[in-house]
DNA sequence: CTAACCATTAATGTATACAAAGAACCGTGA
DNA sequence: TCACGGTTCTTTGTATACATTAATGGTTAG
């Protein structure tokens, strides 16, 4: 692995996880010191960082963890409502029905795991990982497979910030479901529909969750 | 201005106006060189460049300007609709009346610009790169600007391979007048199906005259 | 006491030297 | 003549030294 692309990730997945948190300055010397390369492959990290949206430069302070306002998700979900929408769409055109359906099995299956506890949660997360997966492998489009790529790292971080409850998941496994339906049955409206439909639920779900917790904090 | 903005401004100017066809192999000595500049600030531009999906890695071979298929024309278009929909329904929702109906205003009037030879078709071209602002502007989501903008990239070396001819750059003023009305209007259900419209003749367009050129250069 | 300017310093930006990995080419053998 | 192996050379990847710029703190003048 390139000490590049080692000091990219490592410094993605921790501000995607929160350990980097909204603010943190990076400076360059610190941060290469910190994970064990030079500057140049670091600096090179943080240039794709900044093309990802997640550091910005902050006038002679050099680059720090960019912020998620409520704004922020509000308009985030503004560009996920047509990506995902598209996406949903050209897979019903596109996929393999027999993938889906499998998924669409599993997805039937997931209220068991949803109550389960913390393992059977986890599952039921890598299930929806894999149709992100399947969709995006149906689509051929690669401009469109990137530009959902860059989204989901922004979606990652929102995640963590509006935990969902038992109640939002089982909610959102029937909405999924749906979406998957129509994909099998190769009804790319429909899937485009349900998709806005799921997409509309889970951003009142953040919103909710996150106003919640503000509340809480100033309580 | 940075030697890394300059290599990358130059490398990108030259790429999208062909100055660098596809299947060029960018060597970095070479590059930088030839810029005037040193390999690190080069290397940072290729690394943007690369996240832009202008250049590729070819293996052992280094970087390579990336090729521009009908299939890839195809397929920006398929990222491109549900984009700038989502552009012209925020524009309708948001965006200042007046703004648009002084661009409106210089549509109804494009056809004797369109007429007027090179110069005038110059200005028409920044007309509508003017409108492109305007829409950019109305939208506050920053994530969708910049996905915008990523794609703006991507055509703009399109249009070089599909040179449009007067009477669809006519037809295409009436299209492109139709969303902004709407636009002025607050209609946002409008703004998005006249887009629609709009871009599914411009991409017909666009893959008769590659066509037409394809069939000349066999011929 | 405050404001402005200069110096110091710490950061980014750039250049270059070095390392490593891969490809091409030449030579040798069958 | 072809195939295989080794060597050389070109390329990218990394480290480090140097340049430059901007912020901060202290000192001095008003």
């Amino acid at each position: 692995m390139r000490a590049s692309d080692k000091a990219y990730q490592t410094l993605l997945d921790e501000i995607v996880d929160g350990t980097l948190p909204p603010g943190t300055v990076l400076a360059e010397v610190e941060q290469a010191a910190r994970i064990g390369v030079s500057r140049t492959p670091l600096r090179e990290a943080l240039g794709h960082l900044r093309k990802d949206g997640l550091v910005e430069p902050l006038a002679g302070r050099g680059l720090i963890v960019t912020a998620v306002s409520i704004d922020d998700i509000v308009e985030l979900y503004e560009l996920r409502q047509p990506l995902e929408q598209q996406a949903a769409r050209l897979a019903a055109q596109r996929g393999n029905p027999q993938v889906f359906a499998q998924i669409a099995k599993e997805l039937r299956g997931s209220d068991a795991l949803i109550d389960s506890g913390e393992v059977g949660i986890k599952a039921y997360y890598q299930l929806n990982e894999r149709l992100d997966r399947a969709i995006e492998d149906s689509i051929s489009s690669a401009y469109l497979v990137a530009a959902l790529k860059a989204l989901h790292l922004h979606l990652a971080r929102i995640r963590r910030l509006s935990r969902q409850n038992v109640n939002r998941l089982r909610a959102a496994a029937v909405e999924t479901l749906v979406i998957v339906e129509a994909i099998v049955n190769r009804d790319p409206d429909l899937a485009a529909s349900a998709t806005h439909v799921h997409l509309q639920q889970s951003l009142r779900n953040s919103l909710e969750t996150i106003q919640t917790r503000t509340i809480d904090k100033v309580a």
